[in-house]
This record gives structure tokens, C-alpha cells and sequence, in this order.
DNA sequence: TGTCGTCTTTGTCCTGAATCAAATTGAGAT
DNA sequence: ATCTCAATTTGATTCAGGACAAAGACGACA
């Protein structure tokens, strides 16, 4: 990896609103330039599906904005929401033909997308864009066993002070501030809410209500919120290690604490 | 990647256990030597933890014999397990420090270990080893948002016959035989499989017996059964996903269906 | 500004599965 | 063989939260 002539490269990806945090930007120029010329944006409205269950993955690619979602379904028509990915994250089942989940549109999105097959020759040229590939994986490992936890043990209010806590986390809102208020947003219905938290709309409702009632809370509509007090909602959770940042910034790769 | 003088190879490597179905199996045999001279054994008694939750990792590994739970808890004492490792599986957190979960013998175990970073520079040398890892890395999570579904919106009974039926797939029982009567064993305690399903012991002792009652399996001792009737046992599972052979056997990567 | 359709909230009921407690079985040690 | 301790089974009770139903709020669109 020899050191490049300072040459101003403009490719459209230079404007991209997600290039400053995604996989992209982390990895070197001649590889970028490669990506740039592999990729085409597509678009979405919210609720249609960008890959079915089961169905061959034929590209893969980033989130520029807006939100995916990826669930699982039984044959009864039960659903699980198994992730959430935002702007700049990586979607898609690279090596391995079929995704095993459903990617829709949380919201209207705007995806960055690569051919899957030539996405992974790449990898094979560039070990580099595997190892990026590799370390958002690991985050997702993580991030999905954590989330087993919180459904295999937590109690369906811990869930939602839980959900909310992430919430606060993805809102930038660093540090620990016990007495601020903070306002989050929910980028997802109440159905994909209950979907993710394995539990249902009516008793999301009744919780929040609950924590409105305690003065955890403020309900500015029905996707807004205050938190007017973090310490009581981590006792809520019952889980310390939401209050913090994440352990160190050393996992460099995409957010994926979701 | 040019072809090799026919050349015997002995090292210990060739007589382990694991061989042919490891990781190290599937290298090239540069890599492969590489790999023999930075191993070392361990061994843990049941109940030992190899590495704690949020422990800095210093070395990772493969499953000789016996079987390693990953399991995550909450500061209540609450606590899920997040997968199980069997015979030839990889285990530890490379690239990122702590592990989010612990890990601990399952049994007696023998591991086959690598000190973390020498196993990560080695990665670097050889991306080959990094695309290994990779794959079974992507089978862990699809088998982490599998085990999300069944925890989020499964029934008791059904998730417990869902693990019959995974147990059924691993004792090899190929192809779908409707009829035919198969032994299986569970190869942790009772606890495990509970903090493994998310419920408790004696949820699961009476699902098992009125299992048995229905003429479903029957109970040779705490651990070992014979399947009696796997039509039902996928019936009762409410998942047709369970019943076959993983999809192709494309994943060219470990077991971790589990 | 009114109407429609969807999303959310509230109310009531009821069941699945956790909890607590006691009996039983089993495996290892002496 | 028998004792001991732990693991498992069985029983009784409780309640968290799911299901169903109906009312209310909100946004889209004309």
C-alpha cells in the first residue's frame, strides 16, 4: 500500500450524504474508486420489500437514508423484526446466495447498491473490503446476541426502557446526564416497535402510558418523546451497560448497537 | 496460489480430532503450518469459564471435543444463552478486544487455541483466513436472528420442539424420513437448555412429558430420547423451516445452525 | 374543511407459563 | 451397597401480558 500523489478524485460518491461514516470512506482510494463505479442508487417507498425471505440475494449495498428493516416470518404469519439498519449501514447477505430474512423499507429510502457478485470479487482483490465487512459483522453478532438477551430474559417493560435507552444512545446524546431531558425519535410504527420487541402495540401503548404517568417520560406525539429522566429509565431496564456509551469507540465499525 | 510439491505435511494437526471439519481444514497448507505453530491445548472441566463476559479476549480457538455455551446475563442474575459450540467450531471474539458474552465449558472440553493477536496478524498475512472466518461468522448470524425469531414470538412448546428438531439435523438425520424412529442427545443440562430457550426447567420438563404422553418421543433418560413421530414434532414446532436439510449446503462454512 | 382509512389508545377478559414448594430420581463418593 | 447432594419431576398458585373489541386520534387527500 504505497503512499498516492495528492489527486483530487471526484466521483458523485464525494457529494453522498452517507460517505463520511459508511464502509466506503474507510477503506483506500483505488478501492474506492472501484466501488464508485460498481454502484447505482435505487429507491423505495416504505413497506416495500428489497429482498424477500429466501429469495437470491442479487445486490447488496448501503443505506444513504431512510430505514430498513429486516424480519423473519413463521408460516402462521407471525413476524420478528431481527434488525434495523439506518443511513450508511450495509445491507445485504454477501457470500451465500440467499438471505434467510426479508429486507423492507421502514420508511421512503435511498440505497447505494453494488451487484453481489461483482461486490464479492472485489472482496476477493481488496482483502481490505472484507475486513471492513468483517468487523460490521461482528458488531451485528454482537448486537443480535444482545438483543437474545433482552428477549429471552428481560420483562416487556425492561424491553421498551431498554429500546428507549438505545434511542437516547443513537441520538448522540454522549455522556451521562442524569437530571438533562432529552428528545428521541422513534423511526419506526408501533407495529415494527412491538415486532422488534416481541411483544404487541396495545402493550407498548400501555407501557408508555405507564412511564408518562411516572414522570420517566413526556409524549409529544406518537412518535416523539422526552426523557425527562434517564436514571429511572435505566432502573427500568434493568440493564447498566445501555446507560453508557458503547464499551470503547475501538469496534470501529458501523453503529449496528441497534 | 500455485500448486505445491506432493510433500507429507506431518505435524500434530494431522492427528487431530477436528481435522477434517475445522476451519484449519479448509486453508491452504502454508497457512495450515502457520496455524500448527501457533497452537496450543487447553482443557476446562464443566462448569469452568474460559473467558469472562467483558474480558478482554487473549485468545481464540477451536472446539476440540466437548461443548462451550456463550451466554450473556444481566446484573440481576438473569441470564441467556446466546449459542452453543460444539466439536470443530470457532470460538472467541477476534478483531475488538472484549467479548460481549462469556464463555464456558459445557462440559469437559478440549480446545485448540490461538493466541488472539498472533491469530489476527496471521489474518492479515492470509485473507484467505479472514474469508473463513467470515463465512461461519455470517452463519453465526443468521442462526443469532434464527434463534431471535424463536424467542421472540414462539410458543414454549414450540420452541422446545424446534431444538428437538435442530438436535434431530445434527445427529445427521438426513433427508425427511416420516416414519423412521431416530435416538437423539441432549448434550447439556436441563438449566442450559432452558436459559437457551428462554424459559425455565420445569416448563420444560412437563412439555417433554406430555410430548411423551402423545406419543411423540420417548424419554430413554434426562438426556437422551428417541423421536418417535418427526411429522408431529415439525407440526408442533410450527416451523416446515426445521424439518429439512440447512437449505444448501452452500455455507460452505461450520455447523453454527445452532 | 370534511371525509376516509390507518394507526394508536383504552377496556376487558383469559390463558400460558413463571414462581414457589415438595417429592423423586440419579450419579458420584466412600 | 448406601449415603449425599444435585438435578429433575410433579403439583398448586399466581399474574404478566396477549387477544379481542371498540373508541379515538391523526394524516392524506380532495
Amino acid at each position: 500500500m504505497k503512499a498516492l500523489p495528492f489527486v483530487r478524485v471526484l466521483t458523485p460518491c464525494d457529494r453522498c450524504a452517507v460517505r463520511k461514516t459508511s464502509l466506503c470512506n474507510r477503506v483506500n482510494v483505488g478501492l474506492q474508486k472501484e466501488l464508485a463505479k460498481l454502484s447505482h442508487h435505487r429507491t423505495y417507498r416504505n413497506g416495500e420489500t428489497v429482498l424477500a425471505e429466501m429469495e437470491a440475494t442479487s445486490f447488496v449495498g448501503i443505506v444513504v437514508s431512510g430505514v430498513l428493516r429486516m424480519q423473519k416470518s413463521l408460516e402462521d404469519g407471525r413476524q420478528q423484526l431481527v434488525g434495523l439498519l439506518f443511513q450508511s449501514d450495509f445491507f445485504g447477505r454477501v457470500f451465500g446466495g440467499l438471505s434467510d430474512y426479508a429486507i423492507e423499507a421502514a420508511s421512503d429510502v435511498t440505497l447505494c447498491c453494488y451487484e453481489r457478485r461483482a461486490f464479492e470479487r472485489l472482496t476477493e482483490r481488496f482483502p481490505e473490503l472484507e475486513h471492513q465487512l468483517m468487523l460490521s459483522t461482528l458488531n451485528e453478532l454482537d448486537a443480535a446476541r444482545n438483543w437474545m438477551l433482552l428477549l429471552g430474559c428481560q420483562t416487556t417493560p425492561e424491553r421498551i426502557a431498554s429500546f428507549f435507552l438505545i434511542l437516547c444512545r443513537r441520538s448522540g446524546a454522549d455522556g451521562w446526564t442524569p437530571g438533562a431531558s432529552l428528545s428521541i425519535h422513534v423511526p419506526i410504527s408501533r407495529r415494527d416497535v412491538a415486532s422488534y420487541l416481541g411483544t404487541t402495540g396495545e402493550t407498548i401503548s400501555r407501557v408508555i402510558h405507564e412511564m408518562t404517568r411516572k414522570g420517566i417520560i413526556k409524549i409529544r406525539n406518537a412518535s416523539d418523546f422526552d426523557v425527562l429522566n434517564k436514571r429511572q429509565l435505566v432502573t427500568m431496564s434493568g440493564r447498566d451497560d445501555l446507560a453508557i456509551r458503547p464499551p470503547t469507540a475501538a469496534h470501529s465499525g458501523s453503529a449496528s448497537s441497534f
